[in-house]
DNA sequence: CTGTCAAGAACGAGCGTTCGTTTTAAACTG
DNA sequence: CAGTTTAAAACGAACGCTCGTTCTTGACAG
């Protein structure tokens, strides 16, 4: 099929990233051989090497995309002003809960980080995502101070890097060992933040 | 080295992890060969085989031992029954701080992490390390609420969880982007929870 | 025709593992 | 206490296989 359209091509990229996610998610980043992915995708070699012109190139192009879809989600949910700080960190919860499961963003997640930590490339493009997740919880932690539902004069960026660890402990824990539920962490929470 | 002592074989049995540690913290655990591992542990294939019969149980080895030392670290925190509950959870912050780094136990955890998510096998060890590691925050919760430290009536279970929480949410962030700093997120926390 | 796209056979490198051989320290012997 | 035996421990060449990638070939829309 030569001179093809555009859509047509963005469209091949798609279907190979999307077979890629499958294969990470069944057998790993390192595991998952190009042939796997190639079978998945059902294309043949040559185009698929057409399209990304390395295995790495694919774990590249995945991992800047599997953060993007929460970031939107995060801002939605700071920017509704009718939510308490509580009402609000239930919803990011939810969130985070619906993100725990085959096809949410979380184990692949957890694959790219592992891979952070071995290639620089990937760990740049984690630290650049987690800016940008940090920002709705900026916004959440001010709103929060102007409405004294937080200690006055307490530091914004200290509680928004606090309340942002909200996602990886929940997150880990729900994703890794099934405990506790997001009742559970809530109350949890709501205990600490009300005595 | 035939009849050998036990002592020189559980010796040997170590010298292998070691290396085996330095590798998968270096390249992963996928990307690491056995001949790099073995090189490293600067023995032979035949020996490394003696005393591993796969790579896989090499890994096996590694995610077993890898939580060890801070479950009985997390404990004597535990219970030291002169600290409150925010010191408590500041000395946790710079126990966890303190594995954030190469030498550390959080990297290679976020390896085995990621690998527990593919390998059921694996999976069940970090299930299993995970219930050890809860104890000693239910221990800590239990006492708070006798002393008052937290809202009455609230369920340990889920304060518990949400305490652990604090590991993964603090040790994620510095893991993997270098902020926020231990201070600064124990301020986050305390600010938090003495509103 | 022409240029683009897809196909898949082929390639060298490197993988995890096996296995026959050599080395070595403890045990046995007198 | 020396000499000999013995079997555990270590060695490393070799194996079959699969890896990521390249490249030649053919198909087809413009």
């Amino acid at each position: 099929m030569p001179r093809v359209s555009e859509s047509h091509l963005n469209a091949r990229r798609e279907q190979i990233l999307a077979a890629a996610r499958i294969c990470f998610l069944r057998n790993g980043l390192h595991s998952t051989s190009m042939q796997d992915l190639i079978k998945e995708a059902g294309l043949s070699v040559g185009a698929v090497y057409r399209y990304f012109k390395s295995k790495d190139e694919i774990i590249n192009a995945i991992s800047e995309t599997v953060a993007g879809g929460l970031v939107i989600l995060l801002h939605e949910i700071a920017d509704d002003e009718s939510l308490s700080l509580m009402d609000a960190l239930t919803k990011v919860i939810e969130l985070i809960d619906r993100q725990v499961a085959p096809d949410g963003a979380f184990p692949m997640a957890m694959q790219v980080w592992a891979e952070a930590l071995i290639d620089p490339k990937i760990g740049e493009i984690v630290r650049n995502r987690y800016v940008e997740m940090r920002v709705p919880f900026r916004k959440l932690t001010e709103r929060a101070l102007a409405r004294g539902e937080l200690k006055p004069g307490a530091d914004p960026d200290a509680v928004s890097a606090t309340l942002f660890g909200i996602i990886p402990g929940y997150a880990l824990q729900r994703q890794l060992v099934g405990f506790p539920d997001k009742d559970a962490y809530l109350a949890g929470l709501s205990a600490l933040m009300t005595h």
